[in-house]
DNA sequence: ACCTGAACACCGTTCAAGT
DNA sequence: ACCTGAACACCGTTCAAGT
């Protein structure tokens, strides 16, 4: 069913993600785009209709990527597991674009797919069904989340040195900071500790329902 | 000890804030920030330092207005709740700017407030000392997300109605949004969620660790 | 149906100049 | 130290015109 316009538009999509994770998302312009592409910007407009269908767009693009992921078998566990780490995944290969997922709806029955595999995940592990949509937002959110704050450096070492922090206030004024002075890390790993998160959700989840 | 310099520098965010505020985000223009107060563009540079500058200060000045629910008494349970709801809370006050808070670091003094008083939270409530950290990224990360969700319209009824959804795609292709054909609700009650959200990690916290 | 090219009303930031 | 005003290199989108 996918006609010549259909493969414009696809086309169109891969360049402006391509540009994203080459310069950055500022540099996603009507005009550096349809340049790019060797043509006017207005001629972009029929197959993308304007800059923010353009991002919409992109947000589809992202989504269909993690449709491996969502199909691929196993237990739930597994499932889920695989799932939330290919959207973390997603963020190294397309950081300056992954933002937009927290931005604007998923629409496209690729992102409608990826849904429907975390509910059949929700489901398998015992949840309610009339709990599943809210705890589906709940993991999806968390997810999204924390690979967006760190693409984005929102846990980078100025909010999380303790040097770096108590050097503006004194000690009196941040006791919980002053009781963790041992164990703040200038730099976790970030891998195990969203390895870490996910095995509290799911701790969570099962404790609850299981 | 808040020199002319730091008065001037409230003023111009309080103004930019105003602006996303009235006229959303894209009205933030240094331009418009500047003939707004009166002045000529560059002169706001040696004050906030260039947009990017300026985006990080609106960053700081959001995060300061959850210094009062920081401060706040109470036992464990009561503090996290109030945090929570006042960062959401804060969404709905400034819905174009709140997104801002997943961008970028937060580095000023008063940020750095907010996550001393969620880490003595999570101290009280019985987490061992070297997981405040990560569970205090986990539980701002869900928060900051949520909200940031529901002003962006992430979770609205394109993404969320089943019509809407089954429309595009088949119902063997799926099979979990035809097993919860039910319970799907086109508007959820997203308070009651965000609570119930909320119960849950507390409850996921309480059981790993109280 | 699809694309062009000129035009309009904007951007952020530089630089040299003023006080 | 703080601000101005002109200039530069950009934006997204309109419109009338071409094929």
């Amino acid at each position: 069913m996918a006609d010549a316009h259909d493969n414009r538009r696809r086309q169109i999509l891969d360049s402006a993600l391509a540009l994203a994770d080459e310069h950055g998302l500022h540099a996603v312009s009507m005009r550096a785009l349809a340049s790019r592409l060797g043509v006017t910007p207005m001629a972009l407009y029929p197959h993308i209709g304007g800059k923010e269908g353009l991002l919409d767009g992109l947000v589809d693009r992202l989504l269909a990527e993690l449709i491996p992921a969502s199909v691929a078998p196993g237990d739930p566990q597994t499932r889920l597991f695989g799932i939330a780490r290919a959207a973390r995944t997603l963020a190294r290969s397309h950081p300056s674009a992954y933002p937009l997922l927290l931005s604007r709806p998923a629409v496209a029955p690729d992102a409608v797919r990826v849904v429907d595999a975390m509910y059949s995940v929700l489901l398998d592990v015992g949840v309610p069904p009339e709990q599943v949509p809210r705890v589906e937002r709940l993991v999806s959110t968390f997810v999204l989340g924390y690979a967006t704050s760190e693409v984005n450096g929102r846990f980078r070492a100025g909010t999380l040195n303790p040097m770096t922090r108590r050097g503006q206030l004194s000690p009196e004024e941040l006791p919980a900071h002053t009781a963790l002075a041992g164990v703040l890390e200038p730099a976790p790993d970030f891998d195990a500790e969203f390895e870490a998160d996910l095995a509290d959700l799911l701790f969570m989840i099962k404790q609850r329902w299981a």
